[in-house]
DNA sequence: CAGAAAAGTTGAACCAATTCTAAAATTGAG
DNA sequence: CTCAATTTTAGAATTGGTTCAACTTTTCTG
């Protein structure tokens, strides 16, 4: 086993995605014909379609990669944040904000998002929503060590905390991305605007 | 003007509309094809992209009749709302909440989110993007009403609050509709333990 | 190594949304 | 009332994602 056939499949795999990122950022989603994606990846239709259920999972592969480093960098902060709530907060969400657009393009993620909420049982939607679970993970995660670390009452509700933060914050990235307009920014003072209430009531 | 074709262009609207809704709940949105709305509406495909651009606005004409209900039925909450913060809250998105299955089926709503965060330019994007604001509004109005009567400290944030409030519940109904199997109950009970944190941060 | 079984590939055909253009209906000026 | 301009309708043609049956390639067995 795991002869030939396994590197040609891994290596059909990778054409496939890097076929689509080229494609996907180039002419955008919908511009990007899973005909061209299929040339690009010297790969026909077909084949595409015997490693990706549609479309919509070969974005949900990137995005899943895009996520994943977004969680791996989220990581050290949460091993050592910095010395008060507020900043610990945002800088763990400017890690993701500054980190989302590096592969993908806004365009890129509104169809990711609608795809997701589309098809929450495809193969990408499980997977879009294992990564929003995952980063509220983190996020309570974080909480969860600054009380550790006395700078958060021990006495309030943590992981309702986390995902209150991870709800706000993710529906203000919804919007962002709606808005080719919208810059960065502004996007994380507003984020850190509403914090800074929740902050005041959860600091010690 | 506003003889005959006035007259056959509302009443061609309004078949269209009914001819959709009662297809869309009986066989979903994409169950439901173009060609037999317009059949059941006894008007041409052709017809129907004069009146609205894509099938998805057809949707979003019926999501705006039933959020703009949900809107209405909120008027009164916050002109007498509960009085105590957290039962006010409650009561306002219980509202939202209870009456949002009403026309729509989980499905639709899937569908609606998707189709606006995909194409947020078109006009039910648009329009979709409104109705979130008119409700983030409308949460904001409560809580400017309870600073009023002295439930909710006058120094805090109310607008940021009121988004916060909205995005977290927004967040948490799209989770909802994700999964055929999630029930109001836990949906609502989930929200105010979220939002206890914040009645204790804001309250007087 | 030969030949059968398993696994994977191919692209033409299918389907449903959307576009396009010729035909029909309505309006308003004279 | 008539007819040219304007608006609207009809439905065939187009488009692009997805499926499927026939064909290849790889692996396994004796």
């Amino acid at each position: 086993m795991s002869g030939l056939r396994e590197r040609q499949k891994a290596d059909r795999h990778r054409r496939i995605i890097d076929a689509a990122t080229s494609l996907f950022r180039e002419s955008g989603y919908e511009g990007a014909k899973i005909e061209a994606i299929a040339a690009q990846a010297e790969v026909s239709i077909g084949t595409i379609y015997n490693y990706y259920q549609n479309k919509g999972d070969i974005l949900g592969a990137i995005v899943s990669m895009e996520v994943n480093e977004v969680l791996n960098a989220g990581r050290g902060v949460v091993a050592s944040p910095p010395a008060n709530v507020g900043d610990a907060l945002d800088t763990l969400i400017g890690i993701y904000i500054e980190h989302s657009l590096n592969y993908l393009s806004k365009e890129m993620w509104r169809q990711a998002m609608a795809i997701s909420t589309q098809l929450p049982d495809s193969p990408f939607g499980q997977a879009y929503t294992a990564l929003d679970g995952a980063l509220t993970d983190q996020i309570r995660a974080l909480i969860a060590r600054l009380q550790q670390i006395d700078l958060v009452r021990s006495d309030i509700d943590g992981p309702a905390v986390g995902e209150l933060i991870f709800n706000n914050m993710n529906m203000m990235f919804i919007e962002f991305v709606k808005r080719d307009g919208a810059r960065i920014p502004e996007l994380r003072a507003a984020i850190r605007r509403q914090n800074r209430i929740l902050v005041a009531a959860i600091g010690v």
